[in-house]
DNA sequence: TTGAACCCGACCAAATCACTCGGCTTCTGC
DNA sequence: GCAGAAGCCGAGTGATTTGGTCGGGTTCAA
């Protein structure tokens, strides 16, 4: 499990569509415009979501996006390993051969599979319920979306993109050892 | 924070030291030896490692690196961030300025500050000192790399080198959601 | 003064990231 | 029954990162 800006968006989608799933599947073209996320991205993500059930898609107009589960069943760590894709990295190949040094099985292998496990335990036990509410709480308005203003011929806004540096988890305000 | 290789070569470099650093001083040669890591690579990261004062170089032949402060006072976060310095990445710039949707201020910038420190409280919840004690209770042997077998005219292996796949804190067996 | 070790910057191939483009399939509503 | 809204899909792309090499330093014990 790698954790980068794709995990990221992943979970920031997933969020939106968490808040607003409610009443029939939301369209990526929302998602988009409210996360800042470009649609033909958003649409790389949910089909790798979507090959691993996390949402289920309806097609068509009034089409879009909902929960392929209920979102207390759905956890962090299933929304990265689904977009992130990783299948191996025990650095030594996979079997126990990684030897070369003097005790017979390489370090690497048992202690980052440890740090691993821990890290996948931690992001299962937070499930996307979990992050839904939280938003809730900070008062988020979910009001239906008032998509009303210029149906078509909007300016549009420009797509600024901030050149998004795209490490993941950075350090935010609360100044950690560095 | 990002969570890639660079990280896991890192922490793996620094339980290799903090197993051997109670007699003196160890020799990036030693480390890449046994770790399978490249010696230029390694160089590149305990130059990080370095600035961050996480570990202590003695230059000149029996030179080698120390820990800079006691394994139980060095985090797993400590080390990460120190190698792979993200710098920021709050997606929405860093300002909340992040607006052009419709409630205030974008959801992401919340969110992903919030579920970083979650991340960061976690990995600084593990010590080095912890880590290196899991391995000794494997019965890692530390013995005094018996460095005898032909001092400089050794085959040398082949570093086969598995075309490592950078994913970091893959699946291991425990089967996880997926 | 040799040589073991760290130090440093330039450079590189391959992979990944974040994204675009263009064309398609499916299904609703008129 | 067809226009169009939505998902689906694959190819391509520039920028960045990864993991590493190379070549030269500097420092210092023996």
């Amino acid at each position: 499990m790698r954790l980068t800006t794709k995990g990221r968006f992943a979970v920031t989608a997933m969020i939106d569509l968490g808040l607003r799933s409610t009443n029939g599947p939301v369209a990526l073209a929302a998602i988009s415009a409210r996360q800042q996320i470009s649609l033909s991205y958003l649409e790389q993500l949910f089909g790798k979501l979507r090959r691993a059930e996390l949402v289920e898609s309806t097609r068509g107009p009034g089409g879009g996006y909902s929960l392929g589960r209920a979102a207390d069943e759905i956890t962090v760590a299933d929304i990265i390993t689904a977009v992130d894709e990783p299948i191996d990295a025990t650095g030594c190949g996979g079997r126990e051969n990684c030897m070369g040094n003097d005790n017979g099985k390489c370090m690497t292998h048992d202690l980052w599979t440890a740090l691993n496990t821990k890290m996948i335990d931690f992001l299962s036990s937070i499930s996307l319920k979990k992050l839904v509410d939280e938003q809730l709480v900070k008062g988020i308005s979910v009001v239906e979306s008032p998509v009303k203003r210029a149906i078509s011929s909007a300016p549009v806004v420009k797509p600024i993109r901030i050149t998004a540096p795209n490490s993941v988890f950075a350090l935010g305000d609360a100044a950690l050892t560095k």
